[in-house]
DNA sequence: GTAAGGGCTGGAGTATACTCCATGTCAAAT
DNA sequence: ATTTGACATGGAGTATACTCCAGCCCTTAC
């Protein structure tokens, strides 16, 4: 039902440093248990592998956090929330289209070097 | 012929800072006039274009540091530039690979959020 | 001839995103 | 009863990639 920080920190691949910096960050808000330790959820573990799909996409941790910040207020930000969604859309097609661009360019060099290397 | 650190700034869209620091990293070999300043050339630019692909494709400083020192050594260290390339090439595939992966699943979230926001 | 506008260097400072450490609590095992 | 192991906090330290600054040199314009 809940996870241990070290537990959680296995399930997600992130440091337990990690963690704790993301929830001083207010990315995550894991409830505690008596003993003041946190408790993780499956709910966290969804919530933290978006978080990490963002990241992957180059959402710096400042947004992420503005993001995190709508989520926990609840429902009346899911307006604020999609539109945010829709703008890194935007950005994460822009980023693709320059990723293919450069493939192409990098296709180009390497095609250019090994006709260099045959013909010696 | 030459451009001038400056003139090169706005031709690249580095800054000047940036420039140096670049040539300090070993990253760039400008030549120098009789007064001691950076004549940057058109194999520069060209140089410098490469050098944004590499990390706008998310290959750190390092690693664009041991290419350029491959670069600068000369035409017998192709082969290995051309390994370098070949792996490079590999990876970016792979972030396009995963950038598409995270792509479908935004859409999927907004198509989510959106049909949450119909049916309120 | 002096002031402005480049350029030079070495070194310090900054932003981002962690990562590590000292010190302390608590519970279970020996 | 004490050691071990996992967790807690606050704060310092690190890596990467710049960015800024003080102090100095030249050339050109007024």
């Amino acid at each position: 039902m809940y996870f241990s920080i070290g537990d959680f920190s296995k399930l997600t691949g992130l440091s337990i440093d990690t963690l704790r910096y993301y929830e001083k960050e207010n990315l995550i808000r894991p409830e505690r248990n008596k003993h003041n330790q946190r408790q993780y959820t499956e709910k966290d573990k969804t919530w933290i592998d978006f978080i990490l799909r963002l990241k992957e996409t180059a959402m710096p941790l400042r947004e992420i956090q503005n993001y995190a910040k709508l989520r926990y207020a609840g429902d009346q930000t899911m307006k604020e929330r999609l539109d945010m969604l829709h703008m890194h859309r935007e950005s994460v097609l822009e980023k693709k289209k320059q990723l293919e661009n450069n493939l192409k360019h990098l296709d180009q060099k390497i095609e250019i070097y090994e006709k260099a290397n045959r013909s010696k």
